[in-house]
DNA sequence: CGGGCCATTGAAGTATGTCAAAGTTTGTGG
DNA sequence: CCACAAACTTTGACATACTTCAATGGCCCG
């Protein structure tokens, strides 16, 4: 295998301007003022984690303001240039993309915690649409001012990193989800992962309300909305769990974990 | 929603010595020398992209060593500690996990000039194994030299950044092959973007070696090795393909794409 | 040259997609 | 605050694409 044939299309290195900062498109929407990360009831799962002390100076430096989202309004749509994350102050967003056929393919779900729109950084667009399920918030951090940080800050530097890497087991984890054959498997597997991202959130994992429609859900999972309303039919009879329309209850999860999911999944509590 | 709850489970932030090298896990498996990058025929595909002049010192800093991969070979295993980043040199990888039911989930291909291992930034763990399709050669990265060259270089960090983001556009992208309803879609999509891969490495996108057997294709796919079979030789009797077993010839790539594939595709060449 | 692995092809059963209709929930406007 | 409309969910029936099981054939490596 000879190597040495020619390399087309490099990919260019977005430039981000370090010091001039694009705080236009987001004022455009008509943002709110930034929050400092000290006071913010899920600083722990966003980007400030376990930072040491002396980090607050740097972290509100980053924020360049916050984006109240009514249920249904898009964070930023497909094609958009990238100048900001977005971290999650509450509600819930999913992220999605278009398919040839013009629907929607569902990428993942993002709650409160969560820092969004890494994947802008590989061209410097965003690949993806981000909409909120549900009332929502969310803080911008300049990508920019985040990159100058991680000069000053070793600690910030793995924390960035580390959050990348989230991303990318999430996805993994996504993939594993539809990867598996049946689809009770794939439903199954999905409400144990809200269990365990309520878990998270210090929230009650035995019963919760989904803020994604039965068509999300499916997309997400890769099969139809029916589908995934039937297997959640099927589960409530067999005693797994009460549904409610969008208020489910996880009655026995052990049990349901036996009866279709994966034994990586950990234990319990 | 009230977001006061109690916060449990807290990912730790993983502990890289800066100073300290874990060179030992690799130096144990019998290690090559580093190559220079200067050198290197697929280095505007790797880590050195269009970084300017004055990384050289930097980059051959990072380097570690090389692996020598004989086919079948695992370049680092589910659950191993990460200590390093791996450049793909010659040859190509997949990277997997374990379903419950024991069999594996491919997750992704590698070629040449792919950096791969960022996944194990989560939590200081690779999530994945990377199996060797034919022998290969990577470089080892050090993390912890990375990220002090970042805080050097801000053109570094933009570069790595980049380089993640690509990784979960890819991730993406593979999430919208599984997510087509037909398999005929999946597989013709899959074609392409192998295409995609060999012009991105300056080689014939008109033929090439498919060194991935059928049952990886298929679980990449989430679809089974037969399916994946069946769909090749109907596109052949098609005339869109020749195949003759891992040796595949694109007759007709845009009678392909029109008959199967995204529009979102591009044209061509 | 032989053996093992991998690819191909066939046949049969089934899980799941699609279409359709009725029943709920949610949101809006009067 | 109520009533209506729209959006979503559930359930059923049917068709089919896919998985599974199985057997044959080809390729590559030792």
């Amino acid at each position: 295998m000879d190597l040495r044939g020619p390399l087309a299309d490099v990919p260019p290195v977005p430039r981000f301007v370090p010091g001039g900062l694009p705080v236009l498109p987001l004022a455009a929407h008509g943002a709110l003022p930034p929050a400092p990360c000290g006071s913010c009831p899920v600083r722990h799962l966003c980007l400030p984690g376990a930072l040491g002390p002396g980090h607050g100076r740097i972290l509100d430096n980053l924020l360049i303001g916050r984006k109240r989202l009514r249920k249904g309004q898009k964070l930023y749509r497909e094609g958009e240039p990238f100048h900001f994350l977005h971290a999650v102050r509450f509600g819930s967003l999913k992220s999605g993309f278009r398919l040839s056929d013009g629907s929607e393919h569902v990428n993942a779900f993002h709650l409160a915690g969560d820092v969004i729109g890494f994947d802008g950084l590989a061209d410097g667009n965003h690949p993806t649409t981000a909409t909120a399920l549900e009332n929502a918030e969310t803080c911008a951090i300049s990508y920019a001012r985040l990159m100058e940080g991680c000069a000053e800050s070793p600690e910030l530097r793995d924390r960035v990193a580390q959050l990348m890497g989230v991303q990318l087991v999430r996805e993994h984890r996504s993939a594993g989800l539809v990867a598996r054959r049946h689809s009770e498997e794939r439903v199954a597997a999905f409400l144990l992962e809200l269990a365990r991202w309520m878990r998270e959130r210090g929230y009650s994992t035995r019963e919760f309300h989904v803020r994604m429609s039965r068509a999300d859900i499916g997309s997400y999972l890769g099969t139809s909305l029916e589908t995934v309303s039937r297997c959640l039919s099927q589960f409530a009879r067999e005693g797994f769990i009460k549904v409610r329309s969008r208020h489910i209850e996880l009655v026995d999860r052990d049990g349901l974990r036996a009866a279709y999911a994966d034994r990586r999944e950990e234990p319990a509590r």
